[in-house]
DNA sequence: GGGCCGGTGGACAACGTTGTCATCCGGTCC
DNA sequence: GGACCGGATGACAACGTTGTCCACCGGCCC
């Protein structure tokens, strides 16, 4: 900027005016500052800019990996808002790490980013008390977190009613449930609205019929379950990758799944399932965290986001 | 910085010198400091540090579109790969769109992002000359980009010609080629290695049954192929969104498919694939990304990754 | 002609950090 | 006792921007 105000004979506050559009410069003048931005291909730096000015106009957005479909929708979701504000995104995958994920939020911090959407993967958030203090926002999606504030989520408990509904409707009796582990909010949410409907439907919940833990394990769960005697003879699955796990296995009991996933209408018979939207939880938490960067005030909120039980075959199979 | 100097009663170079870990503190110095920071509540400040080292420890990733799940792989892996080397990184989607993609890069390279992984869109990449003599880095990855730079791409040409092989070893004689627009670099590669093998082969090359162009329409190219008089008896689609589109029409002629993707081993048939890895595509471009930032002296390379061809049953489907 | 005004431009400090160099102090060596 | 040394600490400038305030100039009004 020095060098341009040089080149341009003018004091670096006017090459300043220029570059930031801001009134009170004579248009000849402002003419030859950039003619002389283009000679010597200025670029402003955004790090002093940040520096003097205490915005970044960068969001941090902390998930468990984008390598899944489900938290990459959602970051698509969440990329396309900020751009929308003028912003960048730093993203980071947490691999379901508290321990990851608070390393990864307080990088951000640190590099002093105006806001933060978080899948929490532990549910202390105490670390983040002194920059929320700070002035930064912070958006929980998927799950709560540990403290009040903005929060996104769907609706678990209900969709897994629904879905399981939807079985037991279709006259089953003994209906499995494999999900992720207990210690993650929305599979003990589904198992809550599983065991919901079971109720309500006055069938016995039966512990054997249950499986939690990672989706790497839910095939020979299933397999097992399906091998002692009096097996289900329906499955509710708690989210996509244990949902493509248990079609893995080969065997076909009806099922239904939480997590819509490409090509499940291509499957025969088509997986039915509980769909609930990345994209939406994405752009609802990113334009929440946008309307409080602007200044909204107001108390935390807590936004539900609906399910959608779309049926396509699977949850359509009668009991044998 | 200054608050902890004065709450340690040191000066701001001492608690500098706490933060970075140099030597040269009275350990007893240093735990005053310390105490100071805790209490406080003190981070340092990236910005101000940025701006005074010019190294900001930031990377950007220029992809398609994160929602892809080949690009949300690749994207893992470059995060994975920098989160080693203790950067963090910027992405954004570019859909496709050259215009969008220069702007994503420029917005990076003003806040001084290290250096820069592209999946090209546009063809033209002067724009990033007076970033690269400024001193900017960069990749291309997926594709070569419109000058001399590092580049990491996958073997698309002999992908192709090793599927449509495999094709014509089961008896194949008219096999369709359903490809991404002409326009884009891996697919145009992939229509080559398609036609080498058909040449080779002895086997006319028949202009009706190619058909480029995005994923959306390729459903409605096959249907249209298959319908007509002498129809293809197998296909090889371009990449793994139109293996999907193929798959969605409902017929199923033998088939393989550039991209292997999820689900691909539990759909009846299994779907034959040349598979390339997003994984080891994304770990390739940054590694070969951090090698220059660390100072690697040399000229542009090329490397190509090889594909693999897996058969599951799609591919082995004889002609009719 | 003096005072004032709006439009233009510049000087300077400040943002929070780090690199350079100077200072200070206690001890050691001749 | 003075020169010297090494370790600890601090003062200060600099990074590139922007906000604040002041200076200048030409014109206009009384």
């Amino acid at each position: 900027m020095k060098d341009v105000a040089a080149a341009a004979g003018v004091a670096l506050k006017t090459v300043s005016r220029v570059v930031n559009d801001e009134p009170g410069v004579n248009p000849a003048t402002a003419e030859r500052v950039v003619a002389a931005i283009a000679q010597l291909g200025y670029r402003r730096n955004e790090s002093a800019r940040v520096l003097r000015r205490g915005r970044t106009a960068t969001i941090g957005l902390v998930i468990e990996d984008v390598a899944d479909p489900f938290y990459s929708g959602m970051s698509r979701a969440v990329e396309d808002v900020a751009l929308r504000h003028g912003s960048l995104v730093l993203s980071g995958s947490s691999g379901e790490d508290p321990v990851r994920e608070r390393e990864l939020v307080l990088t951000f911090c640190a590099r002093r980013v105006d806001g933060l959407i978080i899948v929490p993967a532990g549910t202390d958030h105490d670390y983040l008390l002194p920059e929320l203090d700070a002035g930064i926002a912070a958006v929980f999606a998927d799950r709560p977190g540990g403290l009040e504030a903005d929060t996104v989520i769907c609706d678990n408990a209900g969709g897994a009613h629904a879905g399981v509904g939807h079985l037991i409707r279709h006259g089953h009796r003994r209906i499995a449930f494999l999900g992720d582990s207990a210690s993650i909010f929305t599979a003990s949410e589904r198992l809550r609205g599983y065991r919901r409907a079971l109720a309500e439907a006055g069938l016995p919940a039966d512990g054997s019929l249950i499986a939690m833990g990672p989706a790497d394990r839910a095939g020979a769960a299933l397999c097992a379950m399906l091998a002692a005697p009096d097996p289900p003879t329906a499955v509710f699955t708690g989210n996509g990758r244990i949902t493509v796990a248990a079609l893995r296995t080969g065997h076909r009991p009806a099922l239904v799944g939480f997590d819509d996933f490409e090509l499940a209408d291509v499957l025969r018979p088509g997986v039915t399932v509980v769909a609930q939207s990345p994209d939406g939880l994405g752009r609802t938490a990113a334009e929440m965290l946008f309307r409080r960067l602007s200044g909204e005030p107001g108390p935390a909120e807590r936004i539900q986001l609906p399910t959608r039980l779309i049926p396509r075959g699977s949850g359509e199979i009668p009991p044998p």
